[in-house]
DNA sequence: TCTTGACTTAGACATTGTCCAATGTAGGAT
DNA sequence: ATCCTACATTGGACAATGTCTAAGTCAAGA
């Protein structure tokens, strides 16, 4: 994702300093961040940056396919800047840790057609849960 | 789900009218209701059934395992009664349809041991995400 | 029928996310 | 280099969903 400034500039993208500090919090460590936790790594660099702008902006990396949205339980969505990697997650019931995994062979195959009722279907999300060795022990 | 009152009691639980009218309502149609529409449904036969009741007892039934929580979007978790028959969802990515699909093959099968870290996994949920036949035209 | 511990209620509160009007500014035009 | 202006940011109000608590109510066993 290290250039994704570049990507995105060459989309129109207007590039601010709010902007900037929100894409290099996601180009981190490869997390799954809440927008209140990007808000917080973003705000050290930029304390004044507002809620509202971080939550705008992690709109549009979605709505542009750079980063995937992802909802494990009903609390916040939490932000996968992995997204030019087709992968699903592996979540621990217990402490809710998120590890990005790639299953093998083709999960859309395993939907037949009598059981798509005429979708298009176009995304597979898979979320296996479990718990992780911390936890387990 | 019909004897699911019977079950219930048998597991020392007080019988009371709400409760009952709650598991009517998710008896009923074979929908994906969320905890505010079960309330209103609720409310039409039980006038002063409160929402902090209906989120008790979902979240009571849930722990059971007499029904399935849904999250399909970050929005309102939904209730699914059919948790006695393993299935996974299909999600019209326009209207926000939901229906009940069974893929062929082993799911948890699909997850090679080295993308498991260490995980003890339980559980697999599948969503498939497209547009269904009206929202297509 | 009495008693009691479990259940329900209303409403305050918490979390997460959205919207808006006022203000600021990136980047092209001059 | 400076100016313009459309687009971006801000702060705070608001909305949606869910949780908690103290006080009152009731199902079901004795």
């Amino acid at each position: 994702m290290s250039d994704l400034l570049e990507r995105l500039r060459g989309r129109g993208w207007r590039l601010t300093a709010q902007r900037r500090v929100v894409a290099e919090v996601l180009d981190g460590d490869h997390v799954h961040y809440t927008a209140d936790e990007v808000h917080a790594a973003a705000a050290e660099r930029l304390p004044e940056i507002s809620r509202a702008t971080v939550y705008n902006t992690l709109g549009e990396l979605v709505s542009l396919g750079e980063v995937i949205e992802v909802t494990t339980d009903g609390r916040a969505k939490r932000y996968d800047p992995n997204a030019h990697h087709a992968h699903q997650h592996l979540v621990c019931a217990k402490c809710g840790t998120i590890r990005d995994v790639h299953p093998s062979g083709d999960l859309l195959a395993d939907l037949p057609t009598q059981e798509r009722y005429g979708f298009a279907i176009s995304a597979v999300e898979v979320t296996y849960r479990g718990l992780c060795p911390d936890c387990a022990a």
